[in-house]
DNA sequence: CAATTATTCAATAAATAAATTGAATAGGTT
DNA sequence: AACCTATTCAATTTATTTATTGAATAATTG
């Protein structure tokens, strides 16, 4: 092998990689991924494909080997294979955020909708976590809340909000947090939260950039 | 616009910048670029690639926001549109040798070839230097090492490396470190100077690791 | 062991990306 | 102003990727 076949070889197999990301609903199916195992049939339903379109993604993900399944019961589970998907995807989500305006002014836009102005990112809630003037609610299905989640966080999620509110004081600021920067049920929570006159506003980031960064978590502790 | 809309307007530009990403000759191309501007002619060189092939794939990383231009006289030159690029290349990189077991074996059998077992990494080299007891050789082209380079590292082009033996000590272990760690020029400096009875290693890494991991630079101070 | 359910495979058509060639453009130089 | 030189554009062919449909598979349950 010469010196051109050699890097014809490596930059090949880095491209593989990199292509299998680059597809629009790959990239959201990545994105869910990351809060835990789900089976096909609700990777479908979240991204709104078919059944089969989502499975033909997914084996372009596992190929890649940038997913795995696991088995349980009649379901197979797709989970990312590990913290350097996430850490690459959330590499390319940064780089998509500061050099293509378009993706910053869409998301701002879009929250300017919720009303859901000035929100904080997770080294603001880390401080107002130590100085103890905070409510963090997790707005995420509870299943996600169970496998992991901000260390002392509340789950309440987003269907049952209304129902919860006597639970939640109105003498703290409150901050939700869900999936990532382009979940919205953050964003939901904050318009509801806001509109019953509660100091509420969203973390920009989700749960797994908290998990990347360190800070204080709670973890599934069986299994 | 509407939640799915948002979302596929969100994860569609993203997948825009990875697909741009996502080809091998284009990897290379970013990879080389990370070293600083260069001239169309010359990647077309560095990457065996005609000058139009090379030209359109650099429209089509422009296009999507990853290099950027500055003229120079009669060249235009491309360099990296910011540090964000490089880390989400990086990132990628990593992906690539940590699940992709090709890679990994790839870069370590092509290395046997140079006899360039046990290399040290950025860490190990870091420590090297504040025992003193290590020479540092940035092998890459002169010109680079001039943009930038390892504290305390000497210039010395592989091309170079013949004619100034003499001036290399054969008391001190030699690191020789290059673009990265893809690029070949550290292996056959420690070729050499193994052959040559030196204790030579190359860093597994390149400068722009050098940097991200924010280590002692030094760095052109004109312009 | 047949039936059920979740998932994958195979085949096709439509869309997108790549390499190649030669012509066009746009700075700087004489 | 005419001429260089570096770079880009346009047009073509070939290769790859995507969505869709319906059939096939494989583990589980009755």
């Amino acid at each position: 092998m010469n010196k051109r076949e050699f890097k014809d070889k490596i930059y090949g197999e880095l491209a593989k990689v990199t292509k299998a990301m680059g597809n629009p609903h790959r990239m959201e199916i990545i994105d869910l991924l990351a809060q835990g195992p789900f089976p096909v049939e609700q990777i479908a339903n979240a991204t709104g494909l078919s059944i089969a379109n989502t499975s033909q993604h997914l084996q372009t993900l596992k190929h890649a080997r940038l997913v795995q399944i696991t088995r349980d019961g009649n379901f197979i589970r797709y989970s990312l294979a590990g913290e350097n998907v996430y850490n690459a995807w959330a590499g390319l989500r940064e780089l998509g955020m500061v050099y293509n305006s378009e993706v910053d002014k869409v998301v701002k836009d879009f929250r300017k909708g919720f009303n859901d102005l000035d929100p904080v990112n997770a080294d603001d809630l880390l401080k107002m976590i130590e100085k103890k003037n905070v409510v963090i609610l997790d707005v995420r299905p509870e299943e996600e809340y169970n496998r992991g989640h901000i260390h002392r966080a509340i789950s309440v999620p987003l269907e049952q909000l209304g129902d919860r509110l006597k639970s939640i004081p109105k003498s703290k600021t409150i901050v939700a947090y869900c999936r990532g920067p382009f979940c919205l049920y953050a964003d939901e929570a904050v318009a509801t939260l806001t509109q019953k006159g509660y100091n509420a506003k969203r973390m920009t980031e989700g749960f797994p950039d908290w998990v990347q960064k360190g800070y204080p978590v709670e973890v599934e502790t069986t299994k």
